[in-house]
This record gives structure tokens, C-alpha cells and sequence, in this order.
DNA sequence: TATTGTTATACTCTATAACTATA
DNA sequence: TATAGTTATAGAGTATAACAATA
């Protein structure tokens, strides 16, 4: 019954989520910085301003809520919000230097696998790869 | 190099895991619970009733959060709190029928594997399986 | 003295609704 | 009229600090 197995192995997944769950907000709290503002920052690619809208469909959240988020990050001075050329209503927002070099440092420790898969061996990991990457790109979504 | 794959095979669970970061929330809103309030469901055993500072500790916040959190489960009458007989500092926390049966129903709905694992073969799903284990259990946490 | 749990306070995220300014 | 973004508001989570009751 491949179900059975399915519910088995999402069992397992899902444990190892919940012990990985509390990564980013540790992560966030080493920079002083709120989850979802660690999510903004991972976002943006250094160079390119994206507007508003963009971020909001990226969080998933209500835009009222985007607009607090980037208002707390300008006062760090991580990002900017700067004004667009061919719509005078929308305002892109962009890394700043300071938001460049520290996106950087986060997304360097978000690599850093987590113990649990660091000490698996090399024929696991590779094993793994393969079967994630099927699940990955089999499904829809 | 097995660093290069531990991280690969990051890379690849932590795109996984924040294509189910909405699952959480998603299943808590069918129920009109936070997430907060659907993982200490979760948490709690049908009929054993569990002291306040184990869930502190389950849940990982502080204290005085699990307050607030256990007083709106008790205001939905889905927990009671009752005394500890050797202990009466403590407050022991216990699911009320309409808790247990509401507790029942959101472990089965987190328990169906998502699209990306469900969609695997048997025999990846058995290779995944057998992977997992190993990591989790070589791991100390 | 130490521990369990609560209250008070302050900050952030969350959605809803009403608003401004553009298009 | 519709869209991009803001503001106002209210509810929930979070930590810190101070506190009561009990051990």
C-alpha cells in the first residue's frame, strides 16, 4: 500500500520539521530581526528593487501588514523605498549596502544543513537528493 | 565532499519545508485555532492531564505565554485546568471531551502526506523512510 | 530560597476596513 | 472603476519583569 508508506515517511518528514521549526527564528534573533523581516530581507535580490505588490504575494500576507514589515527595516536602514518610473503608484523596495552585506550573512547560516542531515553519510545524502528532487519537480506544487 | 551534499540535500528539504510552511496555519484556520493553540492540542494526551511547565517546555516560549494561550483554549472549552494533588503549586491542563474529539480530528488532518510526498513510488517512499530514521535517530536532537 | 504560574507591559505579526493617489 | 500602498484598529503571539502562592 503505497499509502501507507506515504503517511510513514511524512510522519518522519514532518517530525523533522518540527525540530528544525524553531531554525529561523533563531536565525532571525541572532540579527536582531523578526522572522518575517528575515523572510523580506531572503527575498530581495541584492541590485533589483521589487515592488510592494511583489513581496506581498511572496509572504502571502495582507499588504497592510508588508507596509509595517518594510517600515521597520527602512529605520535599521536595511532597505529603501525609492519610487517607480513608469507608475508613479507603486514604491520598490531595495537593499540598501548595510541590507546587502547583511542578507548575505543570513542566507550563508540558513545553508548550513542542520545536524541530523550533516551526519548523514555520503550514500544517504546522495539517495536523498535524488528522491527530494523527484518529489520536487513530480508535483504540481 | 559530503559537506556539499549535506548542504545540497538541505537546500532541496528547505524548499520542501517552505512549500508546507503554510500547511500549519492553513489546518489551524479550518478549525478557527492559532497555531499556537492547535500545537498544544496536538501536545496533550486524551484523559492524562498535563502540568503547564511541560508544555513551557514542549512549546519552547515563555511562561507567561502558555497562559494566554491555555486561557483561550479553556474560554473555546477544548482544556480544563485542575489542581495537582501533590503539588498545589501546579495546574494540571487536561482536553475536555470536545477537546479530545476536536484534537482527533486535527491529527488526522496533518497526518496526510502532502502532494510531493505522496506522489513518490513505493520504492522511494521505502528508501525516504529508512534514510529518515537514520537521521533522526543518530542525531541527538 | 527556589519553583509554578499569573499579571502587567511593550513590541511584532495578523486580518479587515477605510482611505489616498494614481491609473 | 480598479489598483498600489497606507493608516487605523483589534486580536494573538512573543519576551521581560514583577508578583503571589507554595515547596
Amino acid at each position: 500500500m503505497p499509502k501507507t508508506r506515504a503517511c510513514e515517511a511524512w510522519e518522519l518528514l514532518f517530525d523533522l520539521l518540527m525540530r528544525q521549526r524553531t531554525r529561523l527564528p533563531q536565525v532571525a534573533a541572532e540579527f536582531e530581526l523578526s522572522e518575517p523581516q528575515c523572510h523580506v530581507l531572503r527575498l530581495m535580490e541584492p541590485g533589483a528593487g521589487v515592488p510592494m505588490r511583489r513581496l506581498v504575494e511572496r509572504l502571502g500576507c495582507d499588504a497592510s501588514n508588508v507596509t509595517g514589515i518594510v517600515d521597520r527595516l527602512e529605520a535599521r536602514l536595511l532597505v529603501e523605498r525609492t519610487a517607480c518610473a513608469h507608475d508613479r503608484r507603486v514604491r520598490m523596495v531595495r537593499l540598501t549596502p548595510r541590507g546587502v552585506e547583511t542578507r548575505a550573512r543570513i542566507v550563508a547560516r540558513m545553508n548550513e544543513p542542520p545536524e541530523p542531515i550533516a551526519g548523514l553519510p555520503a550514500d544517504d545524502l546522495a539517495a536523498l537528493c535524488s528522491i527530494l528532487r523527484r518529489a520536487l519537480t513530480t508535483s504540481g506544487r
